[in-house]
DNA sequence: GCTAACTCGAACAGAGGTGTTCGACAAGAG
DNA sequence: CTCTTGTCGAACACCTCTGTTCGAGTTAGC
């Protein structure tokens, strides 16, 4: 985690390129090296060891902006009103930023321990868990699971979408429409019936 | 992929001995070394180069044997009769092999390209695809989904139980209640109550 | 324009992996 | 019992990647 304050006006945009070449070369290869990510930002490989101590720390840091980035999109969603209309547009928001950043989540669990991705991974799951909460409060979803589990489902869903996309068997136009109906389904209090 | 027939007697057993020992690396490490796995199986490495000609017909080999046995496992369970009881039978008998073999997944997508991943999982999917298909004739099942989607949601699912479950976020006794639960209501159509 | 911060290429050391060759040795098949 | 088949350890060549060092050159800041 290099600190970009402070920093000469050069320095800072190297470690921005650097970033962002990471972030291209990790999408197309998790196992990416560092001199192809070096060259990706046109940049020397001694300078990018200036910046990030280690591969495993540039990994941290391309996996910890790229959280950032989703939670500030998704910051912007309105989650007021009912439940089941609020999880919609959640999901709407949520997929295309999980189906950018997959290959990105790849490679970070190819490199990083598995405590650190989910301790990155906590924020964006409360979102969820207290739309869940609010939806269980107000009876439109259900109460005969654990939470943790229908988060799971939640994200599950939405990696396995990302999935079908990228191997060609699922539209992307498509996708938003489908994961919502899965989903409202999946979280449905058994004997009311499924929205559609 | 080595010819067992015709070989002699201790080579037979010295493959079968190098598979167990593959597959119990692999599942430890995903990047698990030959070295390592020849040790495991107490076969010098060369050995085992003579009947794996590299690493990844290793990885091949123990891929198809894994899916071959799920396969026949899965061949026992009864999917006639009710169709969402049949799902419910064959979630429970699925949970489980997708639980001991996921990390066989994993390394098998490090190592195989993904379209002989996708080639090994057609016929797994042809099972699961065709009870969808006789639960939708019956009606219980949803017909406004793709029914490739479905399927995928099937596995994914599965696997995202696994992980809970190796995350220890989910308890193995209620998983297959769990699993069941969540795509019974994923799978049952616009308007019709969640079965429960 | 002077200085400190930064960059760069080349080269290094070290680790760890794959796949091969060699020669001596053991074990199954007939 | 013989002979083919298979096994074994050690060593080899080769590769790729990481992380570091050096000295010379460049750029921003003031």
């Amino acid at each position: 985690m290099p600190v970009t304050t402070g920093k000469r006006a050069d320095a800072q945009r190297n470690v921005t390129a650097i970033l962002d070449a990471a972030a291209a070369c990790l999408v197309r290869d998790p196992d990416a090296s560092v001199s192809d990510i070096a060259a990706a930002a046109r940049v020397g490989r001694v300078t990018l060891y200036g910046h990030f101590a280690s591969r495993t720390e540039l990994v941290d840091a391309v996996f910890v902006r790229a959280v950032a980035r989703a939670h500030e999109a998704l910051d912007a969603v309105d989650l007021t009103g009912d439940a089941r209309q609020a999880l919609a547009r959640l999901i709407a928001s949520s997929w295309q930023v999980v189906d950018e950043s997959r290959m990105l989540l790849v490679a970070a669990q190819r490199t990083l321990p598995p405590e650190r991705i989910r301790e990155l991974h906590e924020h964006p799951m409360r979102r969820v868990r207290s739309l869940l909460e609010r939806g269980r409060a107000a009876g439109v979803f259900r109460f005969d699971l654990p939470a943790d589990w229908l988060v799971a489902v939640f994200y599950t869903v939405l990696h396995g979408a990302a999935d079908e996309i990228g191997a060609g068997r699922l539209a992307p136009e498509g996708a938003a429409d489908a994961i919502t109906a899965t989903l409202l389904a999946a979280f449905t209090p058994p004997g009311a019936p499924v929205p559609g």
